[in-house]
DNA sequence: CAGCTCATGTAAGGCGTTACATGATTGG
DNA sequence: CCAATCATGTAACGCCTTACATGAGCTG
């Protein structure tokens, strides 16, 4: 069984206003990028999937600018399916595919040498990432007083934890490495 | 351009001894299981692509038993393709769908009780994970003397250092959480 | 010989992305 | 009026999983 969980995004957005295909686009680009993303291939088909099904409506209050823009709205049952599906249990699924991980699997493939620079690059760029989702931490947290407060800063903390045991993760495995090259070496 | 990663997964395992399919598989669900996965949907035909590209190709010692069992083993060619991709750059993109993270962020629909709920069982879960991860690592250092050991070793305790972030975030997370609910009530 | 594991595959179908197509409106 | 942005979609394709199909050998 497949999930599906374009469905789930696009309800939950409409839980906090309601939107047209294009802001919601906007928005998984603008708040929720660090961990969830959308293509129009998917949006848009989900929407009118949604609709038949009844989990969200057209609104009458038509957008405002003067374009043509379908502004939806979550039904009763759609806020029921959200609830529903937030409740839900799901296994762990380990990440079913590192490519980073598979790659140092094989670090015996090639130079020591190689494998500390692909870590430092990795490193660096985690470090960069761990900057954007301090400035998104910050900027969220001006405005303490939404509902939805809480569950956002939690859920951007979570991205900056993880990025930071990563940078921590390859500190690490820099050293260790650094040093088993020197062992060969001097061997 | 997508990647199928599958091939290099499959020509990395041949580097280490000449494979067949059905144990491909089972290397893969006992030794990367915590951050690797393939079906046999993709793993047959993959083999197949290989062979063609010449990347790989049949081994004529046969395999131990007597039943008819394709062995591969890796060609030059194909070690100069996998040491490409291991040199390659990726950039980080960040984790494209978090289901975990998509719930926690839509939390305002739900109770705070049930939040921590769902926390909490994340958290046994993620213990759990972690118990497996460190007996993976346990075994791994009482064969030290591989080439492979190094990066073996790097490989689980980038698995055990993410899984133990996670657990922290979700400690704090339940704290956070918790002292909300005490504020809301007590209002 | 029944049932297990070994062993290789195929078919169908969902998910998801990329790239393209199409227009309307707005701003300079 | 020209370009950019707003806005909605579709077509094609790749990845990946699930489920099934098939058959050989092995074990009691």
């Amino acid at each position: 069984m497949k999930k599906n969980t374009t469905k789930y995004a696009v309800l939950g957005l409409l839980t906090i206003e309601p939107l047209s295909g294009y802001e919601i686009k906007k928005m998984i680009q603008n708040s929720l990028a660090y961990f969830w993303s959308e293509s129009n291939g998917q949006l848009y088909p989900t929407l009118n999937q949604l609709l038949k099904e009844n989990w969200i409506v057209l609104s009458d209050n038509q957008s405002t600018s003067k374009k043509k823009s379908n502004r939806y709205e979550i039904t009763e049952a759609g806020r029921v399916k959200l609830q529903k599906w937030m409740c839900q249990e799901e296994e762990e699924k380990s990440i079913h595919r590192d490519e980073n991980l598979l790659k140092l699997f094989f670090g015996s493939n090639i130079s020591k040498k190689e494998c500390i620079q692909r870590l430092k690059n990795r490193k660096k760029r985690l470090q960069e990432k761990l900057k954007e989702y301090q400035a998104i931490e910050n900027k969220l947290r001006k405005d303490s007083t939404s509902p939805h407060f809480i569950y956002w800063l939690l859920t951007v903390n979570c991205g900056v934890c993880g990025v930071q045991a990563a940078i921590n993760w390859c500190r690490n495995s820099i050293i260790t490495l650094e040093k088993a090259q020197r062992d060969e070496i001097s061997k």
